[in-house]
DNA sequence: ATTTTTGCAAATTGTTTGCATGCTC
DNA sequence: GAGCATGCAAACAATTTGCAAAAAT
């Protein structure tokens, strides 16, 4: 149960409390596999009010337990860094299915824009799109 | 004239013409700095209606005249690159200032990207978030 | 006991659809 | 004159707000 405390320290942190139904939230967001949309969170929460999961959505991204990604044309949440590894995507245009990638390389060029650009970097998404090597071939669509 | 032009042809190309309407949002994109709302091109075109702007938008992003962003947390649009040259955006948490960056290290990084993993990539976005020059000492927030 | 969190209903906002009318080619 | 494009009204979908009841500290 290290993930659950780990949860519930982080919302301690902040004055929050660990409710039935932001576990329940939680839990969704371990189990699956690609970011998911705040509407298919609600469906796959019966038990939990729709009014709920939106302001608990809105709570984890505040306190960085989730964050916010862009795949395709819609915005879709994932567990943050500290449930799950750093990582950007690349989603199939044909099907839909998502990759995770990692690059040493792409981080250390993003610090370098952060330091000549004299910002603070405090989040960054890379999110890129195409034709899968399953899709790359036969695909109509261009 | 030459920006209208182009327009005109990309348009044409596809068997769509190029009326006040199209033209109207057009200029109004050409015009803004940052990307924009659907819903603020919308304010800013009270001549034509919503619907249209709507339905524009749609095609426009169809034949590739513009494309989507994600800065913060809703999705914008801009001109593509046939009108803009390519960049990617840096946007401040605080005061929501845009500001616009390329690097062609970050490009080559992802096309190595690509190759490694075997998919064929058709679209990327970076979109990088955090606090301005300005913000980051003041700043209150976290 | 006081404060936080939830659920329900209703409001609001963003986006899409159907259809009659007006514009292009 | 045929087909594309627009505007209006109305539907639909996604998200937010107000408030009273329930749960947490």
């Amino acid at each position: 149960m290290a993930r659950e405390n780990k949860l519930e320290k982080i919302l301690k942190d902040h004055r929050y409390s660990l409710t039935r139904q932001r576990l329940a939230i939680f839990n969704v967001l371990s189990e699956i596999e690609e970011p998911i949309s705040v509407v298919n969170l609600v469906d796959k929460l019966p038990e939990v009010d729709k009014v709920s999961v939106y302001r608990t959505v809105d709570l984890f991204e505040k306190v960085g337990i989730i964050h916010r990604v862009w795949t395709g044309f819609k915005s879709k949440i994932e567990l943050s860094e500290d449930f799950s590894s750093h990582h950007h995507h690349f989603t199939c245009i044909n099907c839909g299915k998502t990759i995770n990638l990692s690059s040493d390389r792409l981080e250390s060029d993003l610090h370098q824009l952060e330091k000549s650009n004299n910002f603070k970097l405090v989040h960054h998404s890379v999110e890129l799109s195409g034709f899968c090597n399953g899709c790359k071939e036969g695909s109509t669509l261009a």
